[in-house]
DNA sequence: TCTGGGGTCCTAGGACCC
DNA sequence: TCTGGGGTCCTAGGACCC
């Protein structure tokens, strides 16, 4: 048996715990350049706002009804995050971190009130970390998903709800639209919707024949979740992550290689840093970068390049130059590039890395040194990287804007809405 | 004027090997 | 003239998730 629990409106319960004023408050929580709306609280909800929006479409909206408007801050997020995890680990019930905001735990077959552990569960979470969450259980994690919306939705529930019979599955699925089953996204269901499967109960009811017409593997795997067959295994919480990535948007478009490699630059370095605090070494780096997709008039190009480095590293150097090739290799002149990003594919634990015959021991030690010495420095000091390549610049092309921003207005929440644009 | 970022998994086509 | 078949790897791209 899985319960999920899932953080209610994690960003904006974050926020909340700090600014405490703001409870009851309609809020919303912005994407890293101030240009998308990723988190809202209820009474944001209620207004006919929703995740995705871009700012500047509903910023009438928001200033009518005085919503309170704040940029993302990822690293407290990340830290009460944490925090949740931290105690639902110390139920000592499986615990698999599924995202910044949910969790499964696997929970014993002879739990005998799965229900009233589920709201032990609420209480002890808002009690130990102050984040509100709701919790489903099911003998399936995407059944846990189905359950944990209900337990969202309706207070009845009390935040937590059980899928615990064969009744209580017909009825929730037949209640469940079919886009919003877990693993079903918007073009998934289009194309169910024109085959007559409108909700999760239809989709459960369909033969396996159809379903694999429809859908592909996983979305065989989903049906017989539906159907109560557990399929989506529970991850060792000590699972490393197989890929990283560290992109951004632009605040204007780029229209030279000069200032597009010091934005590489900066991204690796991230991706370096990252690799180092996991103890991972790069095996494969790729390279993107892509021109605005919304300037539909403009000419069009995103391009990648892979590689394969010729040694698993965490050295920033060595990444970041193999970086700049790749990016080489793929700009063309003309264009304005509004994004880009470097990722690592394959990552090899600390331990997997297999030295060169002629590699220089007292070199690698070296370098090992060098790293360690500016993650230190830099994480000592606050702000952007103190200690860093040059090739970096100054950083300042409309990067990572987010970190030189006070967060706009939070303590008076008299003033109408606090509402303050990007520029 | 202004449209996020970080992940996973799967598939298809081509290259290459025996 | 006629030109195998199966496996693996690489790469790009698409779908999904939060």
């Amino acid at each position: 048996m899985y319960a999920l629990v899932d953080c209610n409106n994690f960003f904006v319960s974050c926020e909340r715990l700090r600014y405490p004023q703001l409870e009851g408050r309609p809020v919303v929580v912005l994407s890293n350049n101030d240009g998308c709306i990723v988190a809202l609280s209820n009474e944001a909800k209620a207004l006919g706002l929703s995740r995705g929006n871009p700012l500047f479409k509903v910023r009438s909206l928001i200033e009518r009804y005085g919503v309170k408007v704040l940029s993302g801050s990822h690293s407290f997020y990340r830290e009460c995050s944490e925090h949740v995890m931290g105690a639902l680990s110390e139920l000592d019930s499986g615990l698999e971190v599924y995202s910044i905001d949910e969790a499964f735990l696997l929970l014993d077959s002879d739990l005998g009130d799965p229900e009233g552990f589920g709201r032990y569960v609420v209480e002890y979470v808002k009690e130990r970390a102050g984040i509100p969450v709701s919790v489903g259980i099911a003998v399936t994690k995407t059944l846990a998903k189905v359950a944990a919306r209900f337990a969202k939705r309706y207070a009845g529930y009390r935040g937590a709800c059980l899928i615990g019979n064969e009744e209580q599955r017909l009825k929730a699925l037949k209640l469940t639209a079919i886009e919003d089953v877990w693993g079903i996204g918007r073009r998934l269901s289009r194309s169910m919707r024109l085959s007559g499967i409108n909700t999760a109960l239809d989709l459960a009811l369909t033969p396996r024949e159809e379903v694999c017409r429809l859908l592909n593997v996983t979305g065989e795997r989903t049906w017989r979740e539906l159907r109560g067959e557990p399929c989506i295994s529970h991850a060792n919480a000590a699972d490393a992550s197989k890929s990283l990535l560290s992109s951004r948007s632009f605040d204007h478009d780029i229209r030279n290689l000069a200032q597009l490699r010091q934005a590489i630059c900066t991204f690796t370095a991230i991706l370096g840093r990252k690799l180092r605090a996991d103890h991972g070494y790069a095996a494969d780096l790729e390279v993107f970068i892509s021109t605005n997709r919304f300037h539909t008039s403009e000419p069009q190009y995103h391009k990648s390049a892979y590689t394969r480095l010729h040694e698993a590293t965490d050295y920033t150097p060595l990444l970041t130059s193999t970086a700049c090739s790749l990016l080489e290799s793929i700009y063309r002149s003309g264009y304005g590039y509004k994004r880009a990003g470097v990722a690592v594919r394959h990552i090899v634990p600390e331990g997997g890395v297999q030295p060169g015959l002629f590699d220089d021991v007292r070199l690698t030690g070296k370098r090992k040194r060098l790293m360690e010495v500016t993650d230190a420095l830099n994480a000592r000091m606050p702000g952007r990287d103190k200690v860093r390549l040059a090739a970096m610049g100054d950083g300042d092309i409309g990067l990572i804007r987010a970190d030189f921003k006070a967060n706009p207005g939070i303590p008076d929440c008299s003033d109408g809405g606090g509402f303050r644009a990007p520029h």
